[in-house]
RNA sequence: GGAGAGGUGGCAGAGUGGUCGAAUGCGCGUCUUUGCUAAAGACGUGACCGGUCAAAAGCUGGUCCACGGGUUCGAAUCCCGUCCUCUCCGCCA
């Protein structure tokens, strides 16, 4: 969430930006309500410390009353204070909650330079070093392709847990296994600390990175009974880790690789192109995630395009980088950029596919989060940026590789990086 | 899952109803002594929300002793719930 007090104080800038970004008109309505809200509550909050003061004082010289009748008064007079107080605090609590609800939706800031507009108006910016592949067969899509080398079993996915889910099979496991090892080896050459994340968090958790769990258009599975949720995606976990954590300065920036599997329920997702892997419920991703100090947050945003470049890159997967427009961002992102790889057996002739996601994130999520760096000898704390990017999508990279790699005699090549890995340079029948 | 112990400032650790944002030690900062280092000494050292101020500093009010509720004029201290940690037992990959 953006600040506080900067909203109260900056409601035309917070408007604008929100307007930029495409949010529905009853939104900037409740921005220009926040301001009044705020100082509805600085008012109270200034009424509440004078009271308590007040409390304090008599409640002190209590015990130095000289006498029984002048205690009993002071006693009186504390519970009248307390009384008034509490009801004080009853319409405080309002005040901010009202607040919250709206200082929550508002999105964060904008940059600068991202294209304005709506999904159109995203714009290309790069384009990888390996050019669009020449078939002088029918490429298959990997669907068919996965039944021709017996790769996914979606039925039993089906039988299972339901549309959505998938049992990979044979080299599709070597090959998972390859990428993941392919990416984490990348990644620890970059500095990133590697981590295995848990597949759960708590809402409060998932709350505090951005997400809403449980709410009626929720993207998010949870667990009856308990507080937990299966994450989305690890940004959650990761994030979540170092919530209320104070850096040291020169601990930052820090870089932190995370695996884990992702659970989405995509509703509202049907029949979109959603054939096969490209939306599933389940799949396992290779993230990264980044804490700097404001000034380098920009710098390590290139950092991360520039590694999932490198990625895609050595996979010999051609792939577009676009920079997302300010009507499609998320909420948190204050700049994003999507990798779509070249996927030829989507659509008709082949299409590019969404299947990688870097965002720069300022403080917004630092924010809710209390996630903050000390600088010595400097007074106070700063909160740090975050940026997340995927490293690896499991499921949408293999669509990408199996497709561009497949051959005239319907065999796939295994990239050169992932041999080692895979124990094989070809998927044969 | 069962039983017990416990969660206090950057760290260690005292504090069981008021004068406690909290002793003491370590760490850290400034200064003094010293040719430098080491050592010693003095002083200082948290976060958050407000007020004052053009702003910062400063000054000033409030809140914070895991988190949330309760009792009380008053809670780090008593009660309840939650979360977490440790020890033992059980179970388990």
């Amino acid at each position: 969430m953006l600040d506080r007090r900067w909203v109260a104080d900056h409601t035309e800038e917070v408007i604008e930006n929100c307007r930029r970004r495409g949010m529905p008109e009853s939104l900037l309505e409740e921005i220009a309500r926040f301001s009044s809200l705020d100082a509805d509550r600085r008012r109270l909050k200034g009424e509440i410390d004078g009271l308590n003061q007040q409390a304090g004082l008599v409640s002190r010289s209590i015990g130095k009353a000289a006498s029984d009748e002048e205690r009993e008064a002071r006693k009186a007079e504390g519970r009248q204070l307390r009384e008034q107080i509490s009801a004080l605090e009853v319409t405080i609590n309002e005040v901010v909650a009202a607040g919250d609800v709206i200082l929550r939706s508002i999105p964060n800031l904008t940059h600068p330079d991202a294209p304005a507009g709506g999904e159109d108006a995203s714009v290309e910016v790069r384009r990888g070093s390996t050019p669009l592949p020449t078939f002088d067969f029918k490429p298959l899509d990997h669907v068919s392709l996965g039944e021709k080398h017996d790769l996914f079993d979606f039925e039993a996915g089906s039988k299972v847990a339901g549309h959505g889910f998938l049992f990979s099979k044979n080299d599709a496991v070597l090959l998972e296994l390859a990428m993941q090892r392919y990416a984490v080896e990348i990644l620890a050459r970059r500095g990133f600390t590697l981590t295995t994340t848990p597949d759960l968090a708590r809402d409060s958790i998932l709350e505090g990175t951005g997400f809403m769990p449980r709410g009626p258009e929720t993207q998010i599975y949870s667990i009856t009974d308990s507080d937990l949720s299966l994450v989305a995606t690890a940004e959650i976990t990761l994030g979540g880790a170092m919530q209320d954590h104070v850096f040291d300065a020169d601990e930052l920036p820090l870089k932190i690789c995370g695996i884990s599997h992702c659970f989405r329920t995509e509703a509202g997702a049907h029949g979109r192109a959603t054939r096969g892997l490209y939306r599933v419920h389940q799949f396992t991703k290779v993230e990264m995630f980044a804490f700097t100090k404001p000034e380098e947050s920009e710098a390590m945003h290139a950092e991360l395009l520039d590694i999932e470049c490198e990625l895609f890159d050595g996979l010999g997967i051609p792939y577009r980088v676009l920079d997302i427009a300010s009507g499609d961002l998320g909420g948190p992102a204050y700049r994003k950029y999507d990798l779509e790889a070249w996927m030829p057996g989507r659509g008709e002739a082949g299409d590019w596919g969404e299947v990688t996601s870097t965002s720069n994130c300022t403080d917004y999520q630092s924010r809710r989060l209390g996630i903050r760096f000390r600088t010595p000898g400097a007074k106070g704390t700063t909160l740090v940026h975050t940026l997340n990017g995927t490293a690896l999508a499991i499921g949408r990279a293999m669509i990408a590789l199996l497709e561009n790699h497949q051959q005239a005699d319907g065999s796939i090549t295994i990239p050169q990086p992932l041999v080692a890995w895979m124990g094989k340079d070809r998927i044969t029948t």
